[in-house]
DNA sequence: TCACGACCATCAAGTGTTTGACAGTGCTCC
DNA sequence: GGAGCACTGTCAAACACTTGATGGTCGTGA
């Protein structure tokens, strides 16, 4: 009796860690997206306020390379943002051409509201785990990062 | 001195299990659609593909909701791999409006190519972890998304 | 028998993102 | 000082996906 799914493709094609991984990080993702909807937030606004918030003054392009997004999609987002009230767009002090991007007050409001949900939903994660373990899939998911970025 | 990095939002928000996990699929998905190109595949057409050959005679809804996504971009999806010749829409014996995807030979054979790919980035991955860590960090994850699903 | 409901597939419109191309600005080396 | 270069930001077109709505097909129960 020949069984075609392992003949065709490896034999455990289904429960690789890529699998896993992208199954984890769907889940994951789709719940932020949920949660994060009653705020009038989007997760790519999110995460976009929370790097300017980390580093204040960040220009688009370098926010775009951190995000592994294209500068439009950086641009849109800000723009967005921006009509909103919630991201500011200052000239560069040496560059004129390029612009920095601070937060305003409303920014850094929404984006403390925000956060709470997010780490509402990193706390339901890392209860789940324990933090022996949470530290340890922190851990083996940066490797995996650092392995697969060698390239 | 005020540090306002931690006064706004929690202390250490860029190194949740969350960002963690995020970094690293994206970095992994990455790496697949970067060498999977040369076979003309993108990543979602070879989840496509496997999830057709896992269970053949599969139905396009069906399909959309095992991948996450609607019925149309399945249906695009399938029209172009149809269009490929590496795909095939049968009519359902039983509902005639219903269509069963079969994979053709040609399918099987891109399919058999770029699941090779997939294996070797998997091997990369496994290998640089180890085998007791790759299963620690596969079992990890399932109960990440296990814990994030019940809600 | 036949109306009702569930499900599948598809069309149309709107949104978000990428690809490709282009102009503006500052730095560097001749 | 000026040509070349690297980088930023933006526009237009193409592409992928979602939302909303429509028509077709089967099974169920009055």
């Amino acid at each position: 009796m020949i069984r075609n799914n392992e003949e065709l493709v490896e034999p455990n094609a289904l429960d690789r860690v890529t699998w896993a991984l992208r199954r984890a990080e769907l889940a994951v993702q789709a719940l932020k997206e949920q949660r994060l909807r009653p705020l009038g937030l989007a997760a790519s606004h999110y995460t976009l306020l929370m790097s300017v918030h980390s580093d204040p003054g960040l220009t688009g392009a370098e926010l775009a390379r951190r995000l592994n997004v294209t500068p439009q999609a950086v641009a849109s987002l800000v723009a967005r943002l921006e009509s909103r009230g919630q991201l500011e767009r200052r000239e560069h002090p040496r560059h004129r051409h390029v612009q920095e991007l601070h937060l305003t007050d409303a920014g850094r409001e929404v984006l403390r509201a925000a956060d709470k949900v997010i780490a509402g939903i990193e706390l339901q994660i890392t209860g789940g785990l324990g933090p022996q373990e949470s530290a340890q899939l922190r851990g083996l998911l940066d490797r995996v990062a650092e392995t697969v970025r060698e390239d």
